[in-house]
RNA sequence: GGGUAGUUACCAGAGUGGCCAAAUGGGGCAGACUGUAAAUCUGCUGGCUUACGCCUUCGGUGGUUCGAAUCCAUCACUACCCA
């Protein structure tokens, strides 16, 4: 019996947790949430992550567990949830992994290529050189060192190239030399994805637009009579750190400098989300094998669980 | 009643005779994506399915001119000032 792994996907707002715990609840099984942000702790509010009560009606796995200046990546997040699942499928027979982190997901679903990680010297150095030198330079260069990815790359796109010569510095190899799944996310290419010990199935959760965005720009007005303010205040000394480079803390942050007035933060942070939202659809909508719905069909949610269930097989 | 400034695309706002379908910003829409991804980056945004091509736009109308968003006349509206 094979287990399985039941992926609770969508835009940020569209009512996930909710969904995922009267989910959990019915089949008994644990969250593996799936949220590049909740995973840190000290971020409650702004990340809307899962409350005490709502922690207390499942187990949860992946939230509030980094340090906000602990390093953390998809390819490391892969790593974790296997080994979790491993562990957890001798008990479980069906886990549920919710969020909405792109690439966390794919990482999770069709693997990520094994890409050594930078040491801190060379990405400091790079950083150093970015703002002496300029993105041209570090373009031009990369252009000698890895042709191939010289044409490949966003090259407009400063981060990715510099990262590109992160790893041929770390390594001495090229980056483009550690990508074997050049088209993960392309069906012609599913033979390339590594198999997992465990079935899959993907649920997608969306609404109307019109309706998405009147959630997020609740969800954000809660946020602040929450005290989404405050909680920034307590996190200013991390402003740096790349967990708050998030949507949400960047606003406030703004607001806390003097640079904006309170209801200007507040448009921003719902246009901000409201864009950030676009974009998780985007990438969403080009995978097929997701199965999708509207949060309220929990019923129609079900009976698709039901039917792909271990013991169904 | 008098005076002054103004009316430009979804909004704000440049443009004061041809290089203007019209800068720039906002908003909106669409897309890319393998290592801190809630990040980072890109394209479009008058119409014509595509266009270095055509058509219709810069408050209304009428003029001047080879040519007008730009000049003139007039009407309408808006803002401020003086009565």
């Amino acid at each position: 019996m094979t287990p399985l792994l039941i992926v609770i996907l969508g835009p940020t707002a569209v009512g996930k947790t909710e969904l995922t715990l009267s989910i959990a609840e019915e089949l008994g099984c644990p969250i593996l949430n799936c949220d590049s942000r909740q995973i840190y702790r000290s971020m409650r509010i702004g990340t809307a992550a899962p409350t005490e009560e709502q922690l207390k009606r499942a187990r949860h796995y992946f939230v509030g567990q980094l340090s906000l200046n602990d390093y953390y990546s998809a390819a490391k997040y892969e790593q974790d949830v296997l080994q979790l699942t491993s562990a957890l499928y001798k008990k479980h027979d069906t886990l549920i992994l919710s969020g909405g982190s792109m690439m966390y997901i794919d990482a999770v679903c069709n693997g990520i290529d094994d890409i050594p990680t930078v040491t801190e010297e060379v990405r400091t150095h790079l950083a150093q050189r970015l703002q002496n030198e300029g993105p041209d330079i570090l373009l031009e260069e990369l252009r000698l060192v890895d042709p191939e990815h010289y044409d490949n790359v966003d090259r407009k796109n400063t981060k990715r190239v510099v990262h590109a010569l992160e790893i041929f510095y770390t390594t001495g190899k090229p980056y483009s030399s550690f990508l074997t799944r050049k088209t993960l996310r392309s069906s012609e290419d599913a033979h390339k994805r590594p198999k997992r010990p465990f079935r899959i199935l993907k649920i997608g959760l969306n609404r109307p637009r019109e309706e998405l965005f009147e959630r997020i720009n609740t969800r954000v007005d809660n946020m602040i009579n929450s005290g989404l303010l405050h909680e920034a205040m307590s996190l200013m000394p991390y402003r740096h750190e790349n967990a708050l480079n998030t949507v949400g803390y960047k606003e406030m942050f703004n607001v806390l400098d003097g640079t904006w007035e309170l209801p200007m933060a507040i448009e921003r942070m719902k246009k901000n989300t409201r864009v950030y939202a676009k974009k998780q659809l985007t990438w969403f909508m080009h995978d097929k094998s997701i199965s999708w719905f509207h949060p309220n069909q929990h019923k129609e949610v079900m009976d698709l669980i039901r039917k792909n269930l271990p013991d169904n097989e």
